[in-house]
DNA sequence: GAAGAATTGTCCGGTGCCGTACGAAATGTT
DNA sequence: AACATTTCGTACGGCACCGGACAATTCTTC
């Protein structure tokens, strides 16, 4: 069963792995040896998330980081006008709330939640205190840094040249590693928030991918049809990204 | 003197101050207890820089991390066609080498060296050493890195959204905070380049801000006229981004 | 089932920018 | 001074995308 999910798939590093060893699919927390874990248990709680709920505001101080073990959060610059685009996005690979980890209590950035899903909450204070000396959470939170770094870079460029189609089957991509099986819960008016565009254009845009064969969709409903093609049809920016996750954090 | 030099440019904060107190420009270096100097005066050299210097190329390793005095380095994505665009800047405020920090030995973008100008030159493991259990140094570039973030997300909205009059205008700005004086040698073709955009429309855009007296230009040369005008021109992005400077570093 | 809300399809004029191209001006070279 | 080189001015057709608007479709609620 979960051979023919991987074959199917042809991209099993950056889905969720479905048995975590360690009772964590987070890939962070799953790689901390067990005497850290048991440092850190104590601050922290899995809680459900959903849809559009807020983790970060601008400016606003936030009592905790998340650990996100499915679904995935958006990280979006909000501008005078209320204008917001994605600058990036954290999974399981991730930890939202590093401007805690570097000691900036707030950021001028939004974050929210995508999609259904789970996250093991911690306690500012407490990942500021465990990290504070170096240590493994340290190390693993710093080559995470890197990655996001990659990710965010790599959308300001391809925000400049690359169209619409192809940022949005991007999007389609990187999403879709990030959540359980290839249905996603969205519609164009949010996915064209996501790009910055018109929704007018996501519509068209939608349409071509659909007639292609690549996606399939229904009001409030993307389904991934053909990986591959997608990966065709987006520009290098996603295997971009993503080689570099892999090898940061592969 | 000194007071003129203040007056006459109005933005004294991110101007590289004239007379360090500690021996050094860079705002990081500048803040180190002396105990930490000592340990890091070995492995450290002042070296000039020139423009078109290449001092990371991607996937490639670096022995060195540079702590800029004066001039300025630009992070560019490189795409697989040769393409580059400027994805961040780094002036005497910050580091280039983040990569080394978090532990990665390489990174995927590039950093060349802009205008005339020097920085110490430190040694990647020296500073692996200094950093890797925490202390001042770790301090500074963790609020350093997350003031980068800043810049490089706030990029990457602005380039989805701002016409290139703005983001010029965005770059003329933040370079102008980077260096001394008001003129800047830089041709059309260079910065239709950072810009990720033709000559051409650089060309139009130029001339344009020229009419309004806010820059001067010939044959490779911008002067700065009016600042004021400049950031009244820009888009909001300058602005956020400079405050987040100021309020993680200032 | 009907009414209402959410989502999608489509169209139109407008515009910012692209790709390209070529000439003019400024500077460097001998 | 004559030449080559770099840099800048400008123009033209084309296209991706915008802003806005309105109708059609699908789902939800009653």
């Amino acid at each position: 069963m979960r051979f023919f999910y991987h074959v199917k798939t042809a991209h099993s590093q950056m889905k969720a792995n479905p048995r975590p060893r360690n009772g964590f699919r987070n890939r962070i927390l799953k790689r901390l040896p067990a005497v850290v874990i048991r440092r850190l248990r104590k601050g922290m709680r899995l809680v459900e998330l959903n849809q559009w709920d807020s983790l970060y505001e601008p400016h606003t101080a936030c009592g905790y980081v998340y650990f996100p073990e499915t679904g995935m959060a958006s990280i979006l610059s909000v501008l005078k006008d209320g204008t917001m685009t994605e600058v990036g996005t954290v999974g399981s690979e991730g930890m939202v709330g590093l401007p805690v980890f570097f000691g900036a209590k707030t950021s001028a950035r939004r974050v929210c939640w995508q999609f259904q899903g789970s996250a093991h909450r911690m306690d500012a204070e407490l990942l500021r205190r465990e990290t504070r000396k170096g240590g493994a959470l340290s190390d693993a939170l710093h080559l995470y840094t890197q990655a996001l770094f990659a990710q965010v870079s790599q959308l300001a460029t391809c925000n400049r040249l690359h169209t619409i189609e192809q940022r949005c089957c991007c999007w389609l991509l990187t999403t879709h590693d990030r959540v359980k099986g290839d249905e996603l819960d969205l519609t164009h008016e949010f996915l064209s928030e996501m790009l910055g565009t018109r929704r007018a254009g996501v519509t068209e845009v939608a349409g071509t991918l659909q007639r292609a064969g690549l996606i399939e969709y229904r009001h409030g409903h993307v389904t991934v049809r053909n990986r591959r093609g997608l990966e065709k049809a987006a520009c290098e920016c996603y295997r971009v990204v993503r080689d570099e996750f892999d090898r940061l954090l592969g």
